[in-house]
DNA sequence: GCTCTAGCATAACGATCGTTATGTTGAAAC
DNA sequence: GTTTCAACATAACGATCGTTATGCTAGAGC
């Protein structure tokens, strides 16, 4: 059996059982220990491919800001209609839980509220804070408003608000009223009809 | 010197001290040491008080609940207006982080990220969230709007999105773009502003 | 064949976790 | 003044934290 390098490698099979690990149970409440049995892998191991917990995070954080920046890309080539490019931002995060399987609130907002000030893992946090908040400029832009940075503010909002929405509604299940997620979408798309372009009808 | 029972209870002590530090560094990432340390106060006196850390973060939570819910009242005494009624849970949380000297994001949304499902806290966060939705629902009701689930739903979509970004902000400083609360307020008041009452100016 | 080396598991490290047992102190009861 | 009792600090508990030292094992070079 040992030495079972044939099968996934070991650093693959560490990011995932992390990566499982911090988003279904925090970062900080999951020990070092859970990850190494449920990737089945050693301790040196671990510190062999990463400077250590900080670095399996941040790892973690970056894997998943180049997958969820890798899947909006990609459901920004399916749009050509300025409004639907703007609105993008939402079915990007909706495939992305899809394809990621979460069951909670988004992991960049989580690990904003772990990580202490200094963590490596902070800068991947960053990265997706410029990166919603200079593209949905950008595409604001593109469809030609008058106020492209209010626009781009006003989706962010309504983003960040479906993501926390999921969070809590995780925390405390049965008073769910529905997806918030689609109900930011269509607030977005109301919002945004009476701002760009001709009036689009707001059903 | 010692048994100053005279200064401030011990209890007070406690929560005050485990309130402090758990907003600002995390439930599961400080220590009971730290919570002790800063209340001066020692392992015995807070298992008098409370049944373990679980119990300090549930009545942590407690007073933060009813501290929250005091305001809101206080603030929703001082409007009339159908409208301001309804937008007075931005004013609300503005009021309470400059009570509370609030520098991070909504300690019930850290809360909901952190705690695992049959923590006794858990209760506390589902009080919030049962307050907002149902005293949203209640004001739409009493400005007369069409659909007041759906009012209120927008609203808590906004209201949840400032204080994510909130969050997400005090993690990455340097891109802050603004007031999160006073962005969603603004973008309420013009939201409610084509759906509710006669036509207000969107200024 | 033997040696060398990289990569791995086993075991254990000190530190800190949340919690509890053991004395000690100060004020009220009589 | 003595007793009594609740509240307190000191010290230590076992468990787990993140991390590292030690030994085994499989393949490359000769």
């Amino acid at each position: 059996m040992s030495r079972d390098t044939a099968s996934r490698p070991a650093r693959e099979r560490l990011l995932d059982a992390a990566g499982e690990l911090f988003y279904e149970s925090g970062i900080a409440a999951t020990g070092v220990d859970a990850v190494l049995a449920r990737a089945r892998v050693s301790p040196a191991t671990l510190y062999a491919h990463f400077s250590g917990k900080d670095g399996l995070v941040a790892a973690d954080l970056e894997r998943r800001f180049r997958q969820w920046q890798e899947i909006w890309d990609e459901v920004l080539d399916e749009r050509t209609d300025p409004v639907d490019r703007l609105l993008s931002v939402f079915d990007a995060v909706v495939r992305y839980r899809a394809v990621e399987g979460s069951r909670r609130g988004c992991a960049f907002l989580a690990a904003a509220t772990e990580l202490p000030p200094g963590h490596p893992g902070q800068q991947w946090l960053a990265a997706d804070s410029r990166l919603l908040t200079e593209r949905l400029h950008d595409l604001a832009e593109a469809a030609g408003v008058g106020d492209p940075t209010g626009i781009a503010d006003g989706l962010l909002a309504l983003y960040d608000g479906a993501l926390a929405r999921l969070a809590r509604q995780a925390a405390t299940p049965g008073l769910d009223t529905g997806d918030p997620l689609h109900r930011a979408r269509r607030m977005a798309a109301d919002w945004l009809a009476g701002r760009v372009g001709p009036a689009r009808p707001s059903g």
